[in-house]
This record gives structure tokens, sequence and C-alpha cells, in this order.
DNA sequence: TAAATAATGATAGTAATACTATCTTTTTTG
DNA sequence: CAAAAAAGATAGTATTACTATCATTATTTA
């Protein structure tokens, strides 16, 4: 049995599906190269079109405007996230491995699969990492949410709220660490890389020390009891 | 003794010092309620010219562009937030009370203090809360950041981090969570306000929900063993 | 107080952006 | 093969993000 893996996109996000043609995969490849490498505020459909070879107006019959374009890539990116996440830990028991899997998949760019060749893994990665955030830093997000365009993220998120359960069920605030490890795996490595004083990750050629930090911070929380008032908790290990 | 706050802003961000002069501070009140109204992406020199009453060449008088706006008026709020932070906890002892009065100066909008009153502060805070990331999040943080435009928000998280070793000497992340809680008392606001299911933290009039999961994540993260494996501690806790 | 200097206003202009519209040609499909 | 759909070609518009220039009005200081 061959299982296909098959990202099926919101329609709102687009006007005509860029997975159904040569030409609207062309633009999705070219519009990762381009915003990779100058970034969103530079990236212009004027640009997409000569790059790929086609015309603006070619460029509008798929997407409103870059916006909806930068949220059609972050959102199967969350997608391609959630499907590995799945793979990766679905044979597992222990919920507690369940997250360190998770975390070690949030945490690292080179993920060598095959599918989806027209879709350069790395800097999709770094995209997400530079851009990921204004696709909802927007005054726009309540109606964009009400089309659903969020919805890999938040299903990612609600997931992983759940293995947080799992591990402790007693747990008060699982979707907030959830979207507290989504946003950090990727903060943290964009401080690493350009402002680096505001952690305490050396750039080492691996990503160990992001996994340990990521790991310290969720399994502090997740195994401190609940009941306890935390700065009461504070002064117990003070000896206060 | 009257005790004078002066915030002095870093030159590179201006053409001409916006403090010290009637149009000036017409630019960053303005630009605070345009920003607040409409977005950092809709604003434009043209409306705020309009809505101050003067010309478009005027407002480029004082600023190169609207990206150096925005980040002067992101840096007077981290400015000013490092101020009351430093006069709140200047005379407490015990680090972890420190952290305590951080986190809630971090999480609540209402802040009534009577000083530079043609800034309106909760206008600022939800900026700051939309809009702050878009400051470093471009192509040119490398080149900002030599300009030492993210000075604020650096020193803020230094200061922060160095409380949290105050807290516990053997802490190995003390920048990485500082920038952690930092971004999260935004984020979890934003995302309380606009994205709910990414948080457990129901809209309830007062923040203290919020700070009691800030709290609890730092805490938690601070008092935990830093030699203990965070592997181990979990399967510890489970009893495997 | 007059002269010099600095700040602002008024106006114009340009290249680029973010689209919309229309018409023709090519490709796909029934 | 005919009809329909997709893509190409071209044009056009309002707005944005500036730069430039010159006149006017404050402010400083000699």
């Amino acid at each position: 049995m061959e299982l296909h893996f098959q990202v099926r996109m919101n329609p709102k996000l687009y006007l005509r599906d860029p997975e159904q043609s040569e030409l609207g995969r062309n633009i999705i490849r070219n519009s990762i190269e381009l915003i990779h490498e100058m970034g969103f505020e530079d990236f212009t459909f004027k640009k997409l079109s000569q790059q790929v070879g086609t015309t603006e107006a070619s460029i509008y019959r798929y997407f409103e405007n870059k916006h909806r374009l930068l949220v059609y890539i972050v959102d199967w990116f969350w997608t391609w996230m959630e499907y590995r996440i799945l793979f990766l830990t679905n044979n597992m028991t222990d919920p507690y491995k369940k997250v360190s899997t998770i975390i070690r998949l949030l945490s690292s760019k080179d993920a060598d699969d095959p599918i989806y060749t027209h879709i350069n893994k790395d800097m999709l990665y770094n995209i997400v990492v530079l851009e990921g955030s204004k696709s909802y830093l927007t005054r726009h997000v309540t109606q964009d949410n009400q089309d659903q365009l969020f919805k890999p993220y938040k299903d990612l998120c609600g997931r992983i709220a759940s293995i947080f359960q799992e591990c402790n069920n007693e747990y008060l605030y699982p979707r907030s660490l959830a979207s507290t490890l989504l946003e950090m795996a990727n903060y943290q490595y964009f401080f690493k890389k350009n402002l680096p004083s505001l952690t305490d990750l050396v750039d080492d050629r691996d990503d160990e020390k992001m996994v340990a930090y990521l790991e310290h911070l969720v399994f502090s929380s997740l195994n401190n009891s609940p009941k306890q008032n935390s700065v009461q908790a504070s002064k117990d290990a003070q000896g206060s």
C-alpha cells in the first residue's frame, strides 16, 4: 500500500487551485524562493511574474493578493508539519515521548522527505520563521479567522494541547503552552540567528540546545502541580 | 525632589528629534492613533500628514520611513516599560517578587501614569502587541541591530534574565526564558483577543489568568533543577 | 533689532505598487 | 471538432513611497 500524503488547502485561500496546474505549482515554488530571498515586504506579484515567466494578471488569477499567498504557504507548512508529527508519533504510547518527538520536529529545519519536491522545505521553514506571524498579525485577523485561514495552525496547536493533557490531565494551560511552544520554536531560532543576545542558544550546528530549552520549558510546566501556587512553589524552593 | 523620567531615544531612529518640537510630538501622537486605528500596513505618511495637519514632506523630515517610525514607537514602549519595572522592583529584595511584579506589568494594558500625556498608553500597548514583532521581523534586522535599534528590548530582556539568575543561579536559559516571557505576554494577549482557541485564557475583565499562566510557566522552569534531564524528570513524575 | 539660520509649508514630480479590465491566443475537455 | 477554460498580452488607474525645490514663518544670536 502506498500511502499518499495529500495536502488539501482551504479553497478560500486561492482563486484558482495552484496545485492543479504547472503554472500554479511554479507560482508556489517561485514565491517561496522570492520571499525567502527578499522578504515578504519587498516581494511583489510583478517580480514573481517575471521570475515565473508569466504575467502579473496570471498571478492574480490564482491569488487575490500577496497576503493570501503568504497564508497559503504558511498553512501548507503547518499542514505538512502536523502530518509529520502524526506519522512519527502514531505508534507511541508514552505521551512524553510524543512531546519530545514534536519538539524535535519543530526545532529542526532539515527534513529530508521526498514529497512535494517543488517545495523547498528549508526555504519554507525560514519563511515561516520570519514571516509566519505576519499571516495573522493584521487588522483583518478576525475576518481571516472566520474564513478558517488559520485552521492548520490551530489544529496543530489543539493536537499538541491534547497530548499535553495526556501527560498531565490536571494541567491548566494546555493550549497556551502549545501555542507558546509553537511560537518559541520559531522565535528562538530567529533570535539565535539574528539577535543572539535574546537567547542562550549558541549557534551550534545541530539543534540540541534548542531542543533542550524547549523540553525543559514544556516539561517543567507540565510536571509542576497545578494546585500549587507558583509563587509559593518558588518560596518553597528557596526554603523561605 | 521631582524625579523626571526622560526617554532618550537612539538618534539613528529619526532625522529630526520628534520630542523637540510641537510638530514632532504631534507626529508621534497621531501615528499612534492611526496605526492603532488602521494597522501598520494601511498606515501611510500621507494619511498621517493629513491627520496632523501638515505635509508629507514635513513627516519625512522627522522619519526616514514608516518602519523607522514604528521602531521608534516600539522602542519608546520598551524603554518606558523598563523604567516602570525598575521603579517598582527597585526596593525589593526577593527576586521572585520582582519576577511577579514584572509579569504583572507586562500583562496589564491599563497603566495610569501621568507622564508623556501626548502618548496614549493603551493604544501604544495594543500597537506593540500587534505590530511590535514587525519591527525586527525583516530582512534588514542585522543592519538595524547594528544601528542599536533594538537596544531597549534587548536591555529589558537582559535585565529580566539577570533577575532570573538571582532566582536560580544554576538556571541555564535566563535569556531565552526572558524573551519567551516578553513575547508570550504579548502573544497570549493577542491570541486571547483574536484567536482564542490558541489559549486557555478566557476573556475576563482582569488579567489574572494571564498572570497565572506566565507565572506558572516561568517559575516552573526556573525551579526545575537544570542538572536533571527533563525527559527523565517527566518519567519520574509518571513513576515509570 | 537686524541678520542669519532653522523649521515648516506648498507644490511638483517620479518610479513602483497593487490592483482591474479587456482582448487574443493557446490548451484542455466533452 | 466545438466549446470552454486557461493563459498571454497589453493597457490603465489610484495609491504609495519617496525626492526636490522654493517660499514663508519662526527662532536664534550677533
